[in-house]
RNA sequence: GGCGGCAUAGCCAAGUGGUAAGGCAGGGGCCUGCAAAGCCUUUACCCCCAGUUCGAAUCUGGUGCCGCCUCCA
């Protein structure tokens, strides 16, 4: 049986071929490192863990890489607001993520790069991108000439057309600058006061979709398998990154896009700017009416979004929050009765000396209920339809 | 407007052409001095309208909702 799943630049359900047979080279777009994350954030790398877990449960050798974006305009507006230094901003929220990530059970990446400690490889790429002719500077600027890319708009489905009258409404900083309205920034030149590096263009900063490009070159080589994210980040950031790697390497940035659906509050998606987002450690951290008084447990939180495909949206609601709780405190009581009882009881699986340790979960796959389990998680991920049997 | 996704009981959800799993919540019951827990039991003409088919929740078209198109997981 082969493990089928999603691909979104071709919109449909592909069989998996990894470029190196038996090995998996993953890229996931983290985070910007300004704030605490939210719900939306841990549906999206609960996902992506559960799906490199079970990858290499598969029998992947699994390369997992993700982000962090250090270095950007919200930082430096949050570092103005309190006072503090940038990097001071991006240390502490860098430290909060993986605390949250810890909490939920997710592996740690086997690298994470940051875009301040990427700028020579950054560098290298939009040097390579401006002698190319598929960039151009302007006033200490450089940005990328979509025109140039024949294939620009092929994994968001638009043309560039449709763009320029669409987006014609909206000009913001530099656009004056830009040949074509969705030509997009690879290098920022410095406004005074702001932190800088230098290069041939003069002092600035990188834009957002170059650190991306840059580090999964370096991280991960120039063709991967998965590249993973949030379906928010479809355009612009992966159409741009697409661009900027593409024409470059001459080779696919990844064989298989993937995107994660939203966590929604009342039908409409969790974010920042509706301002109806709550924090993880919010959740985790504050005794709830609905429970009665008790916290959320965060395999619960975990569970909440496995319940779900990946791909869909889920509504964060009091229902669902207290449902995942109860189905949780019932699978975790038939675990620990294995634990405790399964060798009593001439359970084969409690006869190995690992029994326990979640890292190296072996079970049977010769069991039917395995089988369940596995042609639904080899049907893109269908984490729910594997869950069916042991909730 | 362009592109994409989703539509199954109060809520979550399985199901991929042959007359609807499961979980949570709710109803009823067993047990118990009472309660909790546990156990048993109970709750669906699969949004609607056309079409394809001997037969559709499952396929096609319409419809409704959501997302992206500006920073966003």
């Amino acid at each position: 049986m082969p493990l089928i799943l999603y691909n979104s630049l071709t919109r449909s359900k592909e069989a998996f071929q990894p470029v190196i047979p038996g090995q998996v080279r993953m890229y996931c777009c983290g985070v910007t490192v300004y704030d605490y994350c939210h719900l939306g954030h841990a549906r999206s790398y609960v996902v992506w863990d559960v799906i490199r877990r079970y990858l290499q449960w598969r029998g992947y050798q699994v390369r997992y890489v993700q982000n962090y974006t250090d270095i950007d305009d919200k930082i430096l507006k949050r570092a103005a607001e309190t006072g503090q230094d940038w990097q001071r901003i991006t240390q502490i929220y860098i430290q909060a993520y993986q605390e949250d990530m810890a909490r939920l059970n997710i592996l740690p990446a086997d690298l994470y790069p940051q875009a301040t400690a990427s700028m020579p490889a950054i560098l290298d790429l939009i040097e390579a991108l401006v002698t190319e002719g598929y960039a151009y500077a302007a006033a200490g600027d450089v940005y990328y000439a979509v025109e140039k890319f024949p294939r620009y708009g092929q994994l968001s489905g638009r043309s560039l057309d449709q763009d320029s009258a669409g987006s014609s409404g909206r000009l913001g900083d530099g656009d004056q600058k830009k040949q074509h309205p969705l030509d997009f920034a690879l290098w920022k030149a410095a406004k005074p006061g702001e932190p800088s590096w230098e290069s041939p263009w003069g002092a600035g900063r990188p834009g957002w979709h170059i650190e991306c490009s840059a580090m999964v070159k370096v991280c991960l080589g120039a063709e991967i398998d998965i590249h993973a994210g949030g379906s928010d980040l479809v355009f612009p950031h992966h159409e741009n990154e697409i661009a900027q790697s593409e024409v470059i390497s001459q080779r696919p940035l990844a064989r298989y896009w993937m995107h994660n659906g939203f966590v929604n509050v009342g039908g409409e998606k969790m974010s920042k700017s509706l301002d109806n987002f709550t924090t993880i450690r919010q959740l985790l951290d504050t005794p709830l009416e609905v429970l009665e008084g008790e916290k959320l447990d965060p395999m619960a939180l975990r569970l909440f979004v496995l319940q779900a495909h990946y791909r869909k949206p889920i509504d964060f609601t009091e229902d669902a929050i207290v449902a995942a709780q109860q189905s949780w405190q019932t699978l975790k009581e038939g675990l620990l009765f294995g634990y405790d009882h399964g060798l009593q009881l001439g359970w084969p699986d409690a006869q190995d000396p690992d029994f326990g340790d979640p890292s190296s979960m072996r079970i049977s796959k010769i069991d039917e209920p395995m089988q369940r389990f596995q042609s639904a998680m080899d049907d893109d991920f269908n984490s729910p339809g594997a869950l069916v049997d042991f909730i």
